[in-house]
RNA sequence: CGGGGUGUGGCGCAGUGGUUAGCGCGCAUGGUUUGGGACCAUGAGGUCGCCGGUUCAAAUCCGGCCACCCCGACCA
């Protein structure tokens, strides 16, 4: 490609609304340009290095024999109400009307479909297993897009999906699919870290994320410091320090005017907030649920949203507590039946805590479980916190922030039960199909590997997503030697199946240079006059700092020897 | 959804009531340049986000709306 007629142009100064490095980078580039809101036009440059991507997990999908296919986007609300899925994604599933006024949605994955799709196709174990595959334009209504191509509401995804007789052949299934997601990130440059994941709203009991780790990244990850234990904070389980043990006391009331917060408690009995229960209302799903634990810890609440099996979790507002008849800055479990309680088990690693009075201003001392109170669910609703002990080895856990750049779930038989995708067995059994589904968003794989590879002038393409190989750059462009010499070697490269961007321009040597930095492909060929001299071309590689001189002669072979290094 | 911010040529910005809205970059044409964002000259390009109001007069003041960005909530 001649650099001179390519469409797409590089900025002097990066447009104002980019935050992120790819974000900055990409624009800058003009490899991609912004329609709306989590909408991206994909430039010539941005298109080709997105293919790559593409390409590489369509290669290690064919290779653990998935079978690719295609989806419709545009799929029937009622398939979602069959899953109850619509609720589970709420507002994030973009629906729309056609003209008979049908409900239709704008698929955001694929689990429905497809799952329809084998149902049809499957009726004996001798069909399984099977692993399907596409890559295909997804829809998600995120209610804040951001970070350029990081989170869109339009974008290009592979998901799989995984079909087979029982658990384990799902697990051997999961295992593979996720060996072959390291390939793919170690492919793209990227050292990715499998995490233990929530499922979310795809549904499904196990889930991996695969993670970035990078600064800029959304997500936040806890990881041990000894053994490989790792998992979404969503998700982080931790050993809680316990108080010291003390002899049970009887129950004493206290004045604590004006006390709302636990902060406030702790400074004004002079205890450590470990020595105190905290009371937090939620609104699931409309009702009001009571939650107790140790007054240090932050309730998860997509830990609490699991347990109780609901779409919507909020806090609940100061109307809905009052209306409850719950006390806020003094409430406590204590003499509650009316209400569902669900507690973690943070209230049991000490004794002789202070709790809430349920009255104002008022809080009560040496408050013990289950001597004092009862509650309806007892489980692990905890944020787990760096530093906290790991729930493998405990160890010292260590936080980090990530980019996703995969998940991949056990669905188990999910959506076959629901959907009636049944096989016979060698006993003429019917059973439900265990399936799997696996997700890499190929946009955001490729924002992460800009993150991950770029300096300060620019992007540095590992060669297997670069959208070219070699970036071919005159200097002195009026001399006519330079410009023949070019011309000839462009040819050359080419016939050769070299990728190859031409800098045809007839800018000064400053520009192309700093675009050749900027566009960032792995090598840099140069000609000039003074080259020429020695009948030789200046290569570069972007990753590293010097250039070597290498005679036209065999030029090729050495351009090819470097690029496959 | 809560908080904050921004909308003025392709990009970055200036312009707090008064000619014809400016600057830098980029773009076009001609010329001089050519190893890290050169220079000169000439020129093209703007319903000042939208709607309404105030005023003799609005990019500027007022009201409403919209879009985009950031933080959070939420979300895969």
């Amino acid at each position: 490609m001649r650099l001179s007629r390519l469409f797409g142009k590089t900025l002097r100064q990066t447009p104002s609304e980019a935050e992120n490095i790819s974000h900055r980078l990409l624009l800058k580039a003009g490899m991609i340009h912004q329609v709306a809101a989590g909408a991206y036009s994909y430039l010539p440059l941005g298109w080709r290095a997105l293919r790559k991507v593409e390409n590489i997990v369509r290669q290690e999908m064919d290779a653990i024999g998935g079978q690719e296919l295609h989806m419709p986007v545009l799929q029937p609300l009622e398939l979602w109400q069959q899953t109850e899925r619509d609720r589970a994604f709420g507002k994030s599933l973009f629906t729309l009307s056609d003209r008979r006024d049908r409900k239709l949605v704008l698929a955001p994955t694929h689990e429905e479909v497809a799952t329809e799709l084998v149902r049809r196709n499957v009726q004996s174990y001798r069909d399984l297993p099977l692993l399907l595959y596409q890559i295909q334009t997804k829809f998600r209504d995120e209610p804040r897009p951001r970070g350029g191509l990081m989170r869109v509401r339009e974008f290009t995804m592979k998901d799989m999906y995984s079909f087979d007789t029982d658990e384990d052949a799902m697990n051997v299934s999961y295992r593979e699919i996720a060996q072959a997601y390291e390939r793919i990130y170690q492919r793209c440059g990227l050292p990715a870290l499998i995490v233990d994941a929530d499922s979310g709203a795809i549904g499904g009991k196990e889930s991996h994320e695969f993670m970035l780790i990078a600064e800029s990244g959304e997500d936040q990850v806890l990881y041990c410091s000894n053994c490989d234990y790792a998992a979404n904070l969503e998700k982080a389980d931790s050993i809680k320090a316990e108080n010291q043990e003390e002899e049970m006391l009887p129950l004493e009331e206290v004045a604590t005017p004006g006390i709302i917060t636990i902060e406030d408690l702790a400074r004004f009995l002079d205890i450590p907030e470990t020595k105190t229960l905290k009371a937090v209302f939620y609104a699931a799903d409309g009702g009001i649920v009571f939650v107790v634990i140790r007054g240090d810890i932050e309730v998860n609440e997509v830990k609490l949203k699991n347990v109780l099996k609901c779409h919507e979790l909020r806090l609940a507002t100061e109307e809905e507590v009052k209306e409850a008849g719950l006390v806020a800055g003094s409430a406590s479990p204590m003499g509650l039946t009316d209400i569902r309680r669900v507690a973690d088990p943070s209230i049991t690693l000490g004794t002789n805590f202070v709790a809430g009075a349920n009255k104002p201003d008022a809080h009560v001392k040496n408050v013990n479980y289950p001597r004092d109170f009862e509650v309806d669910v007892m489980t692990d609703i905890a944020t787990a916190k760096a530093d906290e002990g790991c729930p493998t080895c405990g160890s010292k856990l260590l936080f980090t922030r990530g980019i996703e750049v995969g998940h991949v779930f056990k669905l188990g038989t999910f959506f076959s039960e629901r959907l009636r995708a049944t096989f016979l067995d060698p006993d003429g059994v019917g059973r439900p199909i265990f399936m799997g589904s696996y997700g890499i968003g190929i946009g955001r794989l490729l924002a992460a590997v800009i993150e991950q590879n770029h300096d300060d002038k620019g992007i540095i393409w590992p060669v297997s997503v670069a959208p070219y190989q070699v970036h071919l750059c005159t200097i002195s462009t009026d001399d006519s030697e330079v410009a023949s010499a070019a011309d000839r070697l462009y040819l050359q490269l080419q016939e050769e199946d070299l990728e190859v961007l031409f800098d045809d321009r007839t800018e000064s040597p400053g520009v192309k240079l700093n675009d050749a930095d900027l566009l960032g492909m792995p090598v840099r060929v140069i000609l000039s006059p003074r080259t020429l001299k020695s009948q030789s071309a200046e290569v570069k590689r972007r990753s590293e700092k010097d250039a070597m001189i290498i005679p036209l002669d065999g030029i090729v072979e050495k351009l090819k020897a470097i690029l496959s290094r």
